[in-house]
RNA sequence: GGGGACGUGGUGGAAUGGUAGACACAGCAGACUUAAAAUCUGCAGGCGAAAGCCGUCCGGGUUCGAGUCCCGGCGUCCCUACCA
């Protein structure tokens, strides 16, 4: 018997499979049912790691099932090109972002081939191509012409070194990650998608996204952070400031705590706070103090109320002798709102700490059900529950919400203002001052402003001859890319420098792949066929940005007429990372010196586990379960394990262990455990006599019924838990199964039981063909059966085998178990009542006890209740 | 501060309200071997010689029956954050 090696056999079969083309996706219709499966698309930083394995692997599983099930699937892939590491590689290195790109993009193609993937690498495109960002500024100027992309002014982090602007996260203590020079705001004119225009319907649409987990809906939502409110203006007390006729407008959720109003609140950088800082040093200084202080969270959590009363005053909108105090306070956000608040303090905790500091009014106007309205006060918590308005004229009485409206239906027949929704979700920016992204397809000509690049004239290609030997942005000190002639008036024009937001490239890529090389950005026939994604597959980082752009560009196409659904990901599964445990030096706790797994051997020692370098013996400590990371060394490269173990061994382990949403800990021994599944179940396919030998009447006896039986529980099993994303749990029964099928062995057996062995192992080898695609096809081989293991369908089970027609059942007393009888599925329950009740471990303690009342839950359990 | 998830052996985990701990890792014992590795077989929640008792973070509750449902704690992790 010949040992199963997988060295031979894996590249063997990869070959067959692309040599056969079986995963070039056949033309839309043909009668099968469609099923588009994605995972999301890699940045080719180099080197595939365990992460890629285990996500592809995951995609990977449920492709071939449903090629299996008789779909048409379709399963792509290809590379989300664009963004900075490439720049980063390009300063530290001097190599070409496009070159460093794409001998990275050539190497992990190799990786991810090695995988045995079902993909249709027919279809595959990277991002940075001018064929797929071309198409990119063809529908970007489509949504400029409905109005759906505009330009304004907006702060940025901006690194003076570099001369470059910052993502939020790459500020890090108020400086530049890179450079650490101190970051400084800046505004710039950039290019906006009002994605805000989207926000009622992305949060409705998120309503019929059954497929998706509840956790990134509720992140979704709480993004869009949906509120509704009032917007009014508060009329002042004397003259109105310059361009502030109309009053100061405010936003509150709580309109029915009006008459708990203390002061007025505005942003340091609201129109009014920057008007006065011109006007008053004084109020400039104190505007500089409020923007001291860093964004991070630390600082904003412990950062104290500030506050300047700026000596203007308004009207309270329902007592026209009541003046409120207009303060500039720290703690109001400019971008939400109106950037200016009317300040509660009795039921507001910011509000409160901020009149405590400034001794300002506290008046209470929520009333506690129960309290006492003569000696219900609010100290230093604000009351934010339910109760009845008091204090408050024409809403006493009221309950909370009710009071809301009335305050709204007042303030409306004032003509001061209306009930509003207000969203925390801003304006999608788009530039980004970089050189490897997709160029914004737009001109600046003196005469004719901002002109469109005429569709002809794309696509605006990134020129490949850049340096990045001085900071700053490539494109931006090009010799001649930029100046170009105005298509509309031939006179002097400049290119816009600024790239895209590489989220655009990730936006519609799963549209793309419907059809890769179409004229027009999607071919709406192929789109209509394939989409929704029927199953996305991804890490839960993308749960908000990527996954709510990627929904949001998808209703924008629809609505320019190039794709029909509103929501790309029918399904949408997010799974968790992989970890492994770290190891450090003895004697290192404190600042642990990490070694890497690869050096590490294990021993028992008075039977626990423990570590140690294994060339020098030196103990080591096993440390926590972490990320894979390359800070704690505690990575392992996916070439290595597939050299050691083979692909089938990794692919199983990776999806085997924990529930694919969790966490996974990747383990030496697990993945030993997976190799030797692997070998043990190509040993029981050995052991199989070819097919001639058994025949084809070979009748049945008890033993090859019981075989049947597990084997139909199986299909069952296996199907359903790939279904529901519980790869573990089927698993877990292959594993099983074949400790079953060692008590069937083939030496020896009944010419049925070697009918129902050759019946269990065609159906164990599609059954694992999933998981361990290339074991598949060469037990498919060595079983005799015709063609390929890929191309078999799924087997089907039989409903009648696949269930127990004898059942053992636990009968408890009292809720213990204390016997168990044999009956026939469905048995009657007086007959079960009385086997039951008959039971000798059940008599024992009936003894001296009264049976009052005795539970049969049919094929499940019986209960007798006594005393 | 707000929102969410989770808590089961030494470990990862399994269990439509119905026999808790499937399957695997680590461990232990045995077979094979001159020996080791590999492989195979077996044991294995705790206490107990056994019968049995106790066991799913803690405390209550619902139920014939709770790991699972409800209420109140504790703990861990994730997301989000001065969002009016």
């Amino acid at each position: 018997m010949a040992r199963y090696d997988p060295k031979e056999t894996e590249p063997k079969w990869r070959a067959a499979w692309d040599g056969a083309g079986v995963f070039t996706t056949p033309a839309e219709g043909g009668g099968k049912p469609k099923y588009y499966v994605l995972e999301m698309f890699p940045y080719p930083s180099g080197r595939i790691h365990m992460g890629h394995v285990r996500n592809y692997t995951m995609g990977d599983v449920v492709a071939r099932y449903k090629r299996a099930k008789g779909f048409n699937v379709l399963h792509p892939m290809g590379w989300d090109a664009f963004g900075m590491p490439a720049e980063n590689a390009a300063m530290e290195r001097g190599v070409h972002p496009k070159g460093w790109t794409f001998a990275n993009i050539d190497g992990m193609r190799d990786q991810l081939k090695q995988l045995g993937l079902s993909i249709d690498w027919s279809r595959e495109f990277a991002t940075c191509e001018p064929q797929y960002y071309g198409k990119q500024q063809a529908w970007f100027l489509k949504l400029m012409e409905t109005g759906l992309v505009y330009r304004k002014e907006a702060q940025v982090n901006w690194d003076p070194v570099d001369m470059t602007v910052l993502a939020n996260e790459q500020v890090i203590d108020g400086k530049g990650w890179r450079s650490g020079a101190v970051v400084e705001k800046r505004k710039l004119t950039q290019w906006f998608l009002r994605i805000t225009d989207y926000a009622d319907d992305l949060i409705e649409g998120l309503k019929t996204l059954d497929r998706w987990p509840d956790k990134v809906r509720l992140m979704q939502e709480n993004w869009i952070g949906r509120s509704k409110g009032l917007r009014f203006s508060f009329n002042w007390a004397g003259p109105a400031p310059e361009g502030l006729e109309d009053g100061l407008a405010v936003y509150t959720t709580r309109p029915d705590t009006l008459f708990g109003a203390s002061f007025v609140g505005i942003a340091p950088d609201h129109p009014l706070a920057e008007q006065l800082a011109a006007a008053d040093p004084r109020v400039a200084a104190f505007v500089a103090e409020c923007r001291k202080g860093g964004t991070s969270e630390a600082d904003i959590e412990g950062a104290p109320k500030l506050g300047m009363d700026t000596g203007i005053s308004v009207v309270h909108p329902f007592d026209p002798d009541w003046k409120l105090p207009v303060w500039i306070a720290n703690f109001i956000l400019s971008e939400y709102g109106t950037g200016a608040i009317f300040g509660c303090p009795a039921h507001d905790q910011r509000d409160l700490d901020f009149a405590r500091k400034y001794n300002l009014p506290v008046t209470p106007v929520v009333l506690p059900n129960g309290a006492d309205p003569a000696e219900f006060q609010v100290e230093n918590e604000a009351y934010v529950g339910p109760g009845k308005i008091f204090n408050s004229k024409f809403m006493d009485g009221l309950e909370v919400e009710p009071a809301k409206a009335a305050a709204i239906e007042r303030i409306e027949a004032q003509g001061q203002g209306e009930g509003a929704t207000v969203y925390r979700l801003r304006d999608w920016g788009v530039s980004r001052q970089r050189y490897w992204g997709c160029p914004i397809p737009v001109l600046y000509c003196d005469a004719c402003g901002v002109v469109p690049v005429p569709a002809d004239q794309l696509p605006v290609v990134l020129p490949d001859d850049v340096t990045f030997d001085v900071p700053g942005n490539p494109l931006l000190r090009h010799p001649t890319w930029r100046h170009v002639s105005c298509p509309t008036c031939g006179g002097p024009a400049e290119r816009e420098t600024d790239t895209l937001d590489t989220f655009m490239d990730s936006s519609w890529y799963f549209a793309r792949f419907a059809d890769p090389h179409a004229t027009e950005p999607v071919n709406k026939a192929a789109a209509d066929y394939w989409l929704p994604v029927d199953q996305y597959i991804g890490g839960v980082e993308h749960a908000i940005l990527h996954l709510l752009y990627a929904r949001f560009v998808t209703r924008a196409l629809k609505d320019v007429g190039l794709l029909s659904v509103a929501e790309p990901f029918a399904g949408l599964f997010t799974q968790g990372m992989v970890n492994h445990e770290t190891y450090f030096q003895a004697g290192t706790d404190a600042r642990p010196v990490w070694v890497e797994p690869a050096v590490v051997e294990f021993y028992a020692e008075a039977g626990q586990r423990r570590a140690r370098v294994a060339a020098t013996g030196e103990p080591l400590v096993i440390g926590d379960v972490e990320k894979m990371s390359k800070s704690k060394k505690n990575t392992v490269a996916p070439e290595d394990i597939i050299a050691a173990y083979g692909v089938d061994a990794a692919r199983l382990f990776v999806v085997s262990d924990s529930p694919p949403e969790r966490d996974f800990h990747w383990s030496t021994g697990g993945v030993e455990g997976a190799g030797r599944f692997v070998s043990r179940a190509w040993n029981e396919f050995d052991a199989q006599p070819s097919a001639g030998s058994a025949g084809m009447a070979a009748g049945s006896d008890p033993k090859s019924d019981e075989l049947r039986r597990a084997t139909h529980k199986l299909i069952k099993a296996v199907g359903e838990s790939i279904e529901g994303f519980k790869f573990n749990s089927g698993i877990a029964k292959l594993y099983e199964f074949l400790n079953i099928l060692k008590g069937f062995p083939a030496e020896g057996a009944s010419a049925a039981v070697i009918a129902a062995r050759a019946e269990a192992l065609s159906a164990f080898a599609r059954l694992i063909a999933p998981f361990t695609p290339h074991l598949a096809e060469e037990a498919w081989v060595r079983l005799g059966e015709t063609g390929m293991a890929v191309d078999a369908p799924w087997p089907e089970y039989d409903p009648g085998l696949a269930a127990d027609s004898e059942l053992v059942l636990p009968v408890q007393v009292n809720g213990k178990r204390r016997g168990e009888v044999h009956v026939a599925k469905g048995a009657a329950e007086a007959d079960v009542r009385q086997l039951a009740l008959a039971d000798a471990g059940v008599q024992v303690h009936l003894a001296g006890v009264t049976v009052r009342k005795v539970i049969i839950v049919q094929d499940r359990i019986i209960n007798i209740v006594a005393n």
